[in-house]
DNA sequence: CAGAAACAGGACTAAATTAGTACTATATGT
DNA sequence: ACATATAGTACTAATTTAGTCCTGTTTCTG
């Protein structure tokens, strides 16, 4: 995973512990110790694609457009890095020259399947305290906020 | 995923369905259609790290060392490519500047096992024909060979 | 023994990606 | 007016990745 999925789950996770609050982009890059414009490089990302919204000026600053419940792993992942995908046969095909003779492109897209479940089923509130240790098999996170559908892109 | 273990999983998985077959760098090579410089240095490093047997000279080549039911997904990328870590922050401690502030290290960490162990689950074996298509939640490949002990570094 | 086939081990290069910065413009509150 | 703050974009430097090449050693065959 990119270093800016990585911060980006850091910055949505510390918005959703904190409760609804509108922060500057200033502001989470001293809580958080990520370097300015790394964290408005992101959260610009994140605004324009829906996750956060935002308000310009004095008193500006982002929030959460979702409930934190209903942002999962995944959706950030995939706002900010683009697809998850552990092969680059992943997504279209024709783009790798072994695909003709390739005996396990279908596996590959089940495996991928199932990482991409298990990070659809962690959510931002879930990120805001201890996950369980067994993730898999079953009963993943926490069971809060069931419901989690798609982040528009 | 890199290229090199991406493509070491095609090379291995093609030993698996070859019966214990020994194949030489440029047999294989053909047979997959990756370029025979790639093929020769992810063999090299299978070879080094235990998971093939290779044998010099004319009439030569590489075998699996292993049983095919006994080396998962998982081992591959790791030999090739070093430990799977979501984050930088999985292994080692200290890192990362941010850590000293970050409160979803040990998130990571639950939720990078839950990758790895989906992982784990599936073998070269498993690979050589289709997978089930729901790997997780529980029932993972099709059980083939159930036992898959560590390959060694 | 000569020569070809094949692995062993590095070193090397070029392209692509990533991380991080900088700048200009626009909006908003006091 | 001015300070605060996001929007958008362009840019650079460092790292990583993909892929190649070369030199050496081993082993089979004739």
């Amino acid at each position: 995973m990119s270093k800016e999925a990585d911060y980006g789950i850091v910055l949505l996770t510390h918005f959703a512990g904190g409760g609804g609050l509108t922060y500057s982009a200033r502001t989470l890059s001293d809580q958080t110790r990520i370097p300015l414009p790394m964290v408005s490089k992101i959260l610009k990302v994140l605004a324009r694609e829906g996750v956060l919204s935002s308000r310009r000026g004095a008193k500006g600053g982002y929030r959460l457009a979702l409930k934190p419940g209903r942002i999962s792993v995944a959706d950030v992942i995939n706002v900010i890095e683009g697809p998850i995908a552990m092969t680059e046969c992943i997504g279209t095909p024709g783009e790798c020259k072994q695909e003709p003779v390739c005996r396990i492109r279908g596996n590959w897209q089940v495996i991928n399947q199932a990482v991409l479940d298990t990070l659809e089923r962690i959510s931002l509130l879930d990120m805001t305290s201890p996950l369980s240790d067994s993730l898999i098999p079953l009963e993943a996170g926490r069971g809060n906020e069931p419901e989690r559908p798609q982040v528009t892109g």
